[in-house]
DNA sequence: TGATAATACGTGTAATTACACTAAATTGAA
DNA sequence: TTCAATTTAGTGTAATTACACGTATTATCA
C-alpha cells in the first residue's frame, strides 16, 4: 500500500475558507454572505421541497433549515406547506428575486476576479476536478 | 468581457461538505472531527503562537481560538504564555500526541479511500489546483 | 382496516467560521 | 522617557454545519 498523500479534506477546507473570504469581501456591500447568495440562487419562485433543495445543494437537511432562517427573516424566502402535509416548500419572494438580481453584479465581479487571478483554464480544471469528486464521493456517504 | 462561469466558491463549498462527510465518517470511532484531527496535526509539542498557527492553517485567528477550546477541554492542548506577554502558545500535550497517533490509521483509511475513489492522479491534480489557488488568492484578501 | 414502516421535517446541542469591538502588551518616535 | 501606533489576543454576536432525537404525516401490507 502506497503511503497516503497530504489530507485532501484539510486542503479543500483551507482553500474554501480563502475563496469564501474573497467572495464575501465582494458581496459585503449587498449585506449578503456568499452562502446566502448561493442559496438564493438555488431557490425558485415556484418553490422547492426542502429535501429536494438539500439534495441539490449537497447540504444536510437540518443545515438547510438553519440557513433558510435568516433569509426568511429578511423576507426573501417564505416557507409554505405542500399537498403532502409533511413537506415544506421554500419559495423565493419578489423581494428575494430583487435582492438576488441586485447582488449579481457583485458576485460576477468576484467570479471574474477569481478567473483572472487563477486563469480561466485553471478555474475550468478546478471545476472539472470538483465535479468529478462530487460525482464519485456521493455514493460513498449517503449525505441525504 | 466573457460571461462568468459557475460559482467557484459555491462549488468548493459543496465538495468540501461532501469530502468532510467522508473523513468525519471514518474518524467517527476516534471521537474526532476532521477539523479537530487537522488542527491536532498542525500543533507541535514545542508549541506555536496562535497567530503563526492561524496563518499556517489559513483560519481566522478568532476562529482558531474557538477551535482550540474543545481540544483544550479534552486535555489535548494547553495554551501557555510566551516571553512576549501578548502572545499565547498552543502546545500539544502527551495525551494529544497519543490521540493523534491513535487517529492516524482512521484518517489514512479515509485518505486511501478517496485516492482510490477519485484515482491517485485526480487527487494529485486536485491538490495542484488547490495549492495554486491558495497561493494566488492569498494576496487578494489579507486573511490574516 | 389497522398496525408498521417509511418519509419529511424541526429542535437541542455543539463545533466551525469570521466580523466588530475591546483590552493588554510591546514598539517606536518625538 | 513618554505617548501614540502597532501587535496579539479574547468576547459578543451571528451564520454555517451536522448529528441525535423526536414528531407528524404518508405509504404499505397483512
Amino acid at each position: 500500500m502506497s503511503p497516503p498523500g497530504p489530507c485532501t479534506c484539510a486542503a479543500l477546507r483551507r482553500v474554501t475558507r480563502q475563496m469564501t473570504a474573497v467572495y464575501d469581501h465582494h458581496l459585503a456591500p449587498t449585506g449578503l454572505k456568499t452562502s446566502q447568495y448561493s442559496l438564493l440562487m438555488s431557490l425558485t419562485v415556484d418553490g422547492l421541497p426542502l429535501t429536494t433543495l438539500a439534495r441539490r445543494t449537497a447540504t444536510d437537511r437540518t443545515t438547510l433549515t438553519r440557513n433558510l432562517a435568516p433569509l426568511e427573516r429578511a423576507g426573501w424566502v417564505t416557507i409554505g406547506r405542500a399537498d403532502d402535509a409533511r413537506q415544506r416548500i421554500a419559495r423565493l419572494t419578489d423581494a428575494g428575486a430583487r435582492k438576488r438580481a441586485d447582488a449579481y453584479s457583485f458576485w460576477a465581479h468576484a467570479q471574474h476576479l477569481v478567473e483572472a487571478t487563477l486563469s480561466a483554464d485553471a478555474v475550468r480544471d478546478l471545476h472539472a476536478s470538483i465535479d468529478a469528486a462530487l460525482k464519485r464521493l456521493r455514493p460513498l456517504i449517503p449525505v441525504n
